[in-house]
DNA sequence: TTCATTAGGAACCAATTGGTACAAATCAAC
DNA sequence: GTTGATTTGTACCAATTGGTTCCTAATGAA
């Protein structure tokens, strides 16, 4: 019935996503948006209701993409030791001073835009809970399973470091000096041979 | 021989510190900026260089006020174990949404501001260094602390883990749902009973 | 071929941005 | 009181901000 749309939606917000993860909101202009969307001002505005709407995708974008992917492969690690397969959320390969687009929203918009935050929390309960998982599966050594179904609050509670050493981590990746100056050593937390 | 100064230069100082830890760089206009310090543009641009100036100052308060006295409390804590002095670094009295001003400017600013990079850094390693202190002082259970005036390397690896769970835990308290769901038990890193 | 509908693009907009110019005000020294 | 040096406040600025308008081009159904 009418003319239909001549760039590919998945791209666009891959655009997005990308920019808005390395500048942040506030220091991308809508110049540098549109043109990393590779989008004229007329299609942007007919597409996303303003700025903030393509950040709101852009962050939509980052958990159906990355955190999606991350999970998966917690899952799907078959690693001999918890270690191992956690040691993928703090090995990932660095694009410097990129952090993790989670972080990053959280500190700069957090307090402010609460469409912003009840993202950023879901993404973060989702890795949460996939590296509870992984411990889970590992036995984790010094604690018992419990009952069928329901996590040990250990085990819980280490997911829950693990995940604040994430974050942290991302946050101090932003430096240069940062970035390889301080590595993470989960073994202390794990209690696995070194 | 001169007019003097009306303003106070630390009164002015806090000013700044405060409303850049709160809303960060980029989203502190000028007017904003100046109602929190008290100024008019003319005495502004009189005593700083710019907007970037009167941030590193803001930054380089921090660390004199706050860091500086982080450092002093975990060094004057008289606490029976490790974690009841670090458990400082977690519970201090809230402001809600503030975060830690290091972890702000890091994930703001840090990948494209070499000067701010340089003191973040440097606050960290402060920051580092007092939580290593701790760890030693209270001798921290399964290490041996060894050569006399170097630390085991174990101490220092625990260090930087709780240095990164710091800023993890910063990062997560910007957002409201984040400030209270996901409490730090630092017992499964120090190995005390809980 | 017609035609309703939408995408695309450029011109345009008011408001805000960080920063400057400059005269009035204020002090110490003489 | 005059001078000299410096701060302070206001008016001003060009550039940029996010967003809108409006017109043309493209599209597919009837």
């Amino acid at each position: 019935m009418a003319r239909p749309r001549s760039f590919n939606m998945d791209t666009v917000l891959d655009g997005a996503m990308d920019i808005f993860w390395r500048q942040g909101y506030m220091a991308t202009n809508l110049p540098d948006l549109l043109g990393a969307m590779g989008l004229t001002r007329g299609s942007f505005y007919k597409a996303f209701a303003d700025k903030q709407g393509a950040y709101l995708a852009a962050l939509d974008r980052y958990d159906s993409q990355v955190v999606d992917r991350t999970v998966a492969a917690l899952q799907g690690c078959t690693g001999p030791t918890a270690g191992h397969c956690l040691g993928l959320l703090f090995a990932a390969p660095w694009d410097p001073g990129r952090g993790c687009f989670i972080c990053n929203a959280m500190v700069e918009l957090g307090p402010f835009e609460e469409d912003v935050a009840a993202r950023t929390n879901q993404m973060a309960a989702k890795l949460r809970d996939a590296i509870t998982q992984v411990l889970v599966r590992h036995g984790d050594g010094d604690d018992d399973v419990g009952d069928v179904g329901d996590v040990a609050p250990a085990l819980q509670e280490k997911a829950d470091l693990i995940l604040h050493l994430y974050f942290g981590h991302q946050a101090m990746g932003k430096t240069s000096a940062g970035r390889d100056a301080w590595p993470i050593r989960l073994a202390h937390i794990l209690g696995e041979e070194r």
